[in-house]
This record gives C-alpha cells, sequence and structure tokens, in this order.
DNA sequence: CACATTTGATTGACGTGTCAATCATGCTCC
DNA sequence: GGAGCATGATTGACACGTCAATCAAATGTG
C-alpha cells in the first residue's frame, strides 16, 4: 500500500493507519479496563452499576421508565432487564409498578444505591482525571473532542 | 478551572473535560459495538476469535504457546484458555501437546482457522477504513497517534 | 533423591452481554 | 366489545470475562 491505487479506491487501511488503529483501540480498551479495576476497588460497583446508578442520578425525582434508562446508558432493553434484576438483588434500585401505564416499570434508586453513588463518585472522577485528563495537554483534550464528534456523526447515521 | 483551588490541587474533572471524557468513551465504545457487529454478520467470528486467529496468522509456524498467544492479545490466561476450548469446539484451532515442556500447550491454527480469518480479514480491514480512516483528516489521524502514545505511556506503568 | 516451590495452564462459579422468543398490557378498527 | 397488532418489558439459552482455586510438570535445595 505503499504506492498502490488512485488512493480514493482502496479499500483497506496503509500500513500506517493500521498501526495507529491498533494503538487507538489497544489503548481504549486498557484505559477502560484500568478506570473499571479502580472503580470496582473502591465502590464495589460494576461500570454497568455506576451507569446506571448515573443515569438515575440525573433524573427527575432519580427515577426512569425501563426505555428512558435504557435509552439513557445506551442499552438494549433486554440488557438492561438483566442488569436491573442483578442490581435490584442487591438493594442498589427497585422497580416500582407504572402507575400510567402497567405494562412498563420505574426503575427507583434505593437509598443504599444513591450512598454507593456518592462514595463511587469521587474517587472515580478522580480516576478520570488521573488517567485521562491528565495524561492530554489542553490543546490535546480540544483535539479529542473534534476528533469523537468526527467518529460519532460517521459512525452512528448508518445502521 | 473556572475558578477554582490552584488548579494543581483539584481532583475532579471541569464540566468541561468531563463532556469531552463521556464523548470518548461513548464513541470508542460505539465503534467497539459497530465493528464488533460488522465482523459478526461477515464471518461468524467474535472479535476475540478474530485477535487469536490474527496473533496466530502472525506467528512462525502459526503456532505459539498460550503463554505467548496471551501476551500476543493482551488477555489474561484464563481468559484466553475459555477462548481456546470454544474456538478448539469448533475446529478454528487445535491444542498440541508441547514437545519442550509438557505443562505447555501450544495452539495452532487449523485449515478451517486459516481460511475463516482470510474471509474475515478484508472485510473487516474495509470496515477499520470506513468507520475509523475515513472519518479522520489525516492531521486528526496523526493526533490520534499522538493522542494514544500519550494515554498510554500514562496508563501502562502504574499498575 | 525427596520435598517444597514455582510455573504453565485449566477449571468452576459467577457476573455480564446478545439474540430470539415470550408475555402482558395498551391500542385500533370493525 | 372483541380480534389483531403494537409496545414495554422479561426470560432463557448461550457466548464472553474475571477471579480464585486447582492441577500437573519443572525446578531448586537440603
Amino acid at each position: 500500500m505503499t504506492e498502490d491505487t488512485p488512493s480514493r479506491s482502496r479499500q483497506s487501511p496503509t500500513s500506517d493507519e493500521l498501526r495507529i488503529w491498533r494503538g487507538f483501540i489497544e489503548t481504549t480498551q486498557a484505559l477502560n479496563a484500568r478506570l473499571s479495576a479502580r472503580l470496582h476497588e473502591e465502590s464495589a460497583l460494576s461500570p454497568g452499576d455506576y451507569a446506571v446508578l448515573l443515569a438515575l442520578s440525573e433524573a427527575d425525582g432519580h427515577r426512569l421508565r425501563s426505555s428512558e434508562l435504557a435509552d439513557a446508558v445506551g442499552w438494549e432493553r433486554s440488557r438492561l432487564s438483566h442488569h436491573i434484576r442483578r442490581m435490584e438483588a442487591r438493594d442498589l434500585i427497585r422497580r416500582d409498578d407504572c402507575a400510567v401505564d402497567y405494562r412498563g416499570a420505574e426503575v427507583v434508586r434505593t437509598d443504599e444505591g444513591a450512598q454507593a453513588f456518592r462514595s463511587a463518585s469521587v474517587p472515580h472522577l478522580r480516576a478520570v482525571r488521573e488517567l485521562f485528563v491528565d495524561a492530554l495537554t489542553p490543546a490535546q483534550l480540544e483535539q479529542v473532542e473534534e476528533i469523537t464528534v468526527a467518529l460519532r456523526t460517521h459512525v452512528a447515521p448508518d445502521r
């Protein structure tokens, strides 16, 4: 791929592009893994637990319909359903029947859930700062934003 | 950093930093999900299968000791062991006893595995180009490299 | 050589994720 | 109002991942 076809018609990445790509996924996966590990050490919450509790914390009355919660965390329904069941067993959330639509349930943060989220939040945010923000210069942080926007607009539309 | 403490002593990211962070993980996760989906549609291989077959393809004689393979794909031993068992059941790889050390096994790519990797490879690389490379300008690609290097050197050392 | 320790790898238990099937309530239209 | 479809959500089966425990071969030390 050093000097192949008119460059617009190539299908595979060049070896440079591929090296950058590999570095990119490996790094993001490692970063994710490190943050999950820290979260787990410091709070006994999984990333999933944290995401659910974060969404509930930002919601009105700390409660959401299942489908709204699924949208908020960006999960499929069934994934949320499984996770919610496990979290309910640990008293982090509770499911109330929804008065306006008896098909639906409302997911409510319990006091234990609120407490767990609060104690997880500070160390987690510190970890985000240490492992992500502090690794980059302010200019690089801006570049990250532009890059993620470019990727998202390019990835999301299709499907 | 709007006007808090001497800026070096802050612990949590600012809201700008947090917004960038959220965008970053959500985007990388979405990108991963899209690529996994494409891989699965086009080849019946999971990302794990692909990683293992890629490592074996790059190895001398298309065979590696379990521990070398684990290093190559960056997995824990037990994760590899589980995955290898599933892949062996589908005839994608085979485990040979290792002549020089009877504790260890050698993981060998089967013909079916080689074939599956080859047919997966082209569409996968095309997807990488479409979803990642083509979304970014050449300058942004270089920035990605600098950023991943910065993150990796900052993340890896500690553990 | 016998014993303990280290090392390569596997196993089991359990949390997590996906997909397809299912179930129950709500809705529409005759 | 009842048949049929749409919608909100759950379930079951199975793939994947982590952790701690285990196992067997290799190595070191008296």
